[in-house]
DNA sequence: ACAATTTTCGACGATCTTTCGGATTTTTTT
DNA sequence: AAAAAAATCCGAAAGATCGTCGAAAATTGT
């Protein structure tokens, strides 16, 4: 039903205009997703919370999840195991508030950068690049969301997973703008170009955490990335 | 000094040889990388050490390692905690001899499949489609392997860390091979080749695991491998 | 300055992990 | 086949970490 008047062709300005709207309103969306309500009246609270977080990333990516202990972390925090409770339901509910709280950083950061750019090619580039190099520049915090969080099982029963699938939304929404624009060959299938984007450029991050290597992230995050959009721009067009 | 022995040019078929003979050990090697010696003496242990293994694997995939008990997997092999703790040392080392007994059968299981090809395309679409349907026929141990460890920070402490690093250098040699076969074009990264193909089949395996979307995980690795290789092959031979 | 509110903390109980000594079963030796 | 040795198994208890609770301290509003 709804798809009949969606195929029913409309003049291409009114088209562009609500593709516009759309990735607009995407922007938007996924550099304001609510945080977890920090719902401290004093800024004493307010400074404890991030003292809480920003010990809770150093003792994460020195022990790992599993093996850090909550008392290690209140004890780098300069407070008491017990206040920390007043804080984080458990250490669950901490680990997982880190990566969001990143993660608007980098949407919020992606979206005033990509004001600069206009082809969904360039937009790509721009995201996915930026994506690396906020891993490199804040490479605790990707120890952690890459190589503990992202894949956990656990992420699928959280708030945090609506802010891991906006990452891919991201990707879908460009390749289909691509698509309308001319710069690659109409009917692929986009989820699955997506996964090859996503993926790929996952697997050099995580491969830059765990050995260094390539040792300059940002310099292979480019040159992966322009690669692979060079070959799916002259793929054949499928459909 | 060792590469000028290398690049000095050799007969065709002795080069062949050569690289037919790595192939055929790093087959070997794969296949074979020593388990933890389970150095058991009475059948009886060795059929306790089995429970184990298939308890371990069953709560885990249902509760996560970190939040399953110990108590609970030896409750499910039908033994004591503590007879538990004769054959583990703990937690930890329970969790990562799973994958590395399974690791070893996928790899095993390649190396039969494999005999019946020849051409390196042929090869690294059966090595690349066959880790995906590997995955859906052995569910559960994947969801630990691709979820929880693989990526995991202590990995790279352990000795799965080898088994992990085979799985790279097979599609690494796979990609040599074809090279010298002229399947594609000389002076690619195969590096990045690697991480491209590696990175986006683990990426359709993950959202698998978590979303079981898509619904049929084998035609859709063998979809995106046939993609990614025929994009390789047509690329312009850089260098 | 006093009362109400918010935040902190030490002490304690609950839960899970890991060790230890000895009982039980299996294998080896005589 | 009995005794000795080795391997396996388990109950109990110690150790470690988690998470709660009520009281003390700090902050805010009046």
């Amino acid at each position: 039903m709804l798809k009949a008047v969606v195929t029913e062709p409309l003049p291409a300005g009114v088209d562009l205009d609500i593709a516009a709207a759309e990735w607009d309103a995407l922007l938007h969306r996924i550099a304001h997703r609510p945080n977890r309500a920090s719902e401290r009246k004093q800024d004493r609270s307010k400074r404890t919370e991030q003292r809480i977080l920003s010990a809770a990333l150093r003792v994460f990516a020195r022990d790992g999840i599993s093996r850090s202990r909550i008392a290690d972390i209140a004890a780098e925090a300069g407070i008491s195991t017990s206040t920390l409770y007043e804080y984080y339901k458990n250490k669950e509910d901490l680990a997982y508030d880190l990566p969001r709280n990143h993660l608007s950083d980098f949407f919020e950061g992606f979206r005033l950068a990509v004001a600069a750019k206009s082809g969904a090619r360039d937009r790509l580039v721009l995201y996915l690049t930026m994506s690396a190099d906020f891993a490199r520049e804040h490479s605790e915090w990707a120890r952690l969301f890459y190589l503990e969080i992202w894949p956990s099982v656990s992420v699928s029963e959280t708030d945090l997973r609506h802010s891991v699938d906006d990452f891919a939304r991201v990707v879908i929404c460009l390749l289909r703008q691509g698509e309308r624009d001319g710069d690659w060959p109409r009917g692929q299938n986009w989820y699955q170009t997506a996964s090859i984007l996503i993926g790929s450029v996952n697997q050099v991050i995580i491969t830059w955490l765990l050995y260094r290597r390539p040792r300059n992230l940002t310099k292979a995050s480019i040159d992966i990335v322009e690669r692979m959009l060079d070959m799916i721009a002259a793929e054949p067009s499928a459909g």
